[in-house]
DNA sequence: TTAGATGCAAACGGTTTGCAGGGAA
DNA sequence: TTCCCTGCAAACCGTTTGCATCTAA
């Protein structure tokens, strides 16, 4: 399923993942790397069911909770990144350690598109000096539709 | 319970609810400007559990179906503002209509810093041009904690 | 008079929790 | 062998919905 020139880049994630799990006496379980893999197979953001339902058609065996509780492991290595776009359902996505972005979001579709704009690491610098705070993660959001042709 | 130097501002707001309730040809309920009134005699942030509680302790007969309802009629016409700030509960707050501004929310405590900065007005536009989309709305929001003293 | 609004309680749906059985170490 | 992890299902909780009653127009 995952191309042979992207299979050297998973290796470095499962290491990854491996070195959180054994630094934090975690077990490496085959269900952390079946969903590891999965997620890292899958373009684009997706939701707790949405995975679920791809993996039931995978065949694999795996149950909502070990879904949940795996996700919040790989949030805390930061191999997945979490997004609550207005809905009542949380979205993820993996991370890419590289390109940082943020999201436009279709009011009607929900389709997200990802853009990248160096002033927002400008204003969180400013904000950090002016209220000595120091910010660990953030969320830019456009919300909005294609332009309407006048 | 509103300071004698703000009672003009609410009549005004009250009339721009009374103007948008019947444009759109929704009834003006006692309810819905006991709502109105108790959320802009509020500061900051709530979200509808609270402002429930809040107008049992006042002894007004209202249910959440109503609050909710009502909420929604206040979105509608931007008297109020709604956030997701990453819970999974939604938080509100009344608009202000002046002062633009984003949120800093403390990680431990969920505290929320109110700041402004002009450079998202400049992504926001950029953005506009560069995808030909029209923003309706969004979100800038930094999480994290104060400085560490080293 | 009557259609829209309200209060109440049940339903809904994403997430969390309790627990018996299973498997990594 | 130990006890962390899993699957399952029930519980949880914010939000939505159905319905009988009420009331603004």
């Amino acid at each position: 399923m995952i191309k042979k020139s992207n299979e050297d880049a998973f290796e470095n994630i499962r290491l990854i993942f491996t070195d959180y799990l054994e630094r934090h006496g975690h077990r490496k379980t085959p269900e952390r790397y079946t969903i590891l893999r999965e997620i890292f197979a899958t373009e684009g953001h997706f939701d707790i069911e949405t995975l679920y339902i791809r993996m039931k058609n995978h065949k694999y065996r795996v149950s909502r909770a070990t879904l949940y509780n795996t996700i919040e492991l790989l949030l805390d290595c930061n191999l997945v990144t979490k997004h609550q776009f207005g809905t009542n359902y949380a979205q993820f996505e993996k991370s890419t350690m590289l390109k940082q972005h943020d999201h436009f979001i279709f009011n009607d579709s929900g389709e997200v598109l990802e853009f990248y704009d160096p002033r927002v690491e400008q204003i969180r610098e400013d904000l950090e000096k002016r209220f000595g705070v120091e910010v660990t993660h953030y969320a830019l959001t456009f919300y909005g539709q294609s332009k309407s042709t006048k």
